[in-house]
DNA sequence: CTAAGATTTCAGAATTTACTGAAAAAATGA
DNA sequence: TCATTTTTTCAGTAAATTCTGAAATCTTAG
């Protein structure tokens, strides 16, 4: 049987193997894992030791875990270290994790996207139509994606039913 | 003002990136986006010649689309040429592109999950009582996740109701 | 202010990931 | 069957990413 230890060292690996997997590095994810399995906050020192990494590597991983809002810097009294708590409801992680992806990779996107059209609305009609009709496509279905997003941050649970009543409409027709 | 070509490489190129920040290689994205924005099936060598890319890096990511269900191989009579086409409807692209990131890296975690819960639960109730909770937690998520998921597929919307429920809960205590 | 402790930065090293191109394999048609 | 065309594979190379560690900076206590 394994120990506690053992138990903990696999489930940081993994989330350190999915980080990856989703554009967060590996340590990044790693650092994350093992504060949101601590009862108590880490110094640096605990971190380096923990996932046996160098001091420089704790800190870059620490700094890009807080601008993205999922640990908090914490001093303690008396203490002269820094210590590092992250956010230990799984569900309000979620919505931190959808809300800085959403920034960070739709928002841009969008924003091609949009910008795309208007030059592609300047073209002769004759020119472009399929390429017109799809990124209109694509930018209708990351602007729903968004939609859907907004209202449930704004308790407004509307447009997640006509999200639904879409879904359920491409699943019928494909079927 | 940019021409056709320009518009279209510009999309490629960002959804290139995209495809990066989501762990799906840059030349598998920009393949996928060039097949998407394209009327007509294209064979390898249009690929390599529009994304400058080598043939082999070609087959490669062609291979990887295919096992994702996304691009399928067409033999048009009297071409010797293999073409190729990608799916056209972006929600049908969006519900391929969901099957597959929860087959390849949700499942594997909830599996890791479950495992490492059963482990845990062996030891004596004194130690690990936080860890245990945290993996609970962790693995509740992930199988609720799951759910809606299944029932979005299977046309039953109700537990997606659960969650929009659990989702304001979390939201009203938290803010 | 100074010294000790703690953190951050960043150039270079190490590692990982992606790509090329040529050889091998597969497919096609005569 | 064989010759030709197309696709695939994969060893080696290139590129990108991540990590280290020492110097610089910042913080705190005395």
């Amino acid at each position: 049987m394994p120990t506690l230890d053992q138990i903990k060292e696999k489930v940081i690996l993994h989330w350190g193997e999915m980080g990856s997997l989703w554009g967060i590095n590996r340590t990044m994810a790693q650092v994350h894992a093992l504060l949101f399995l601590s009862d108590e906050p880490l110094c640096a020192n605990d971190i380096m030791e923990e996932l046996q990494i160098s001091r420089g590597n704790v800190s870059m991983a620490l700094r890009e875990l807080i601008s993205w809002g999922l640990v908090t810097r914490l001093h303690i009294k008396g203490e002269r270290r820094e210590y590092y708590t992250t956010e230990k409801d799984v569900w309000t992680m979620g919505r931190i994790i959808a809300r800085e992806r959403k920034k960070r990779e739709v928002d841009p996107t969008i924003n091609m996207l949009r910008e795309s059209m208007a030059e592609l609305e300047t073209m002769p009609p004759s020119e472009g139509a399929y390429e017109r009709e799809q990124v209109k496509n694509l930018l209708n279905f990351f602007e729903t994606g968004v939609d859907v997003y907004k209202d449930l941050e704004a308790h407004k649970p509307n447009s997640i039913l006509k999200l639904l009543g879409t879904a359920l409409k491409v699943k019928k027709l494909s079927s």
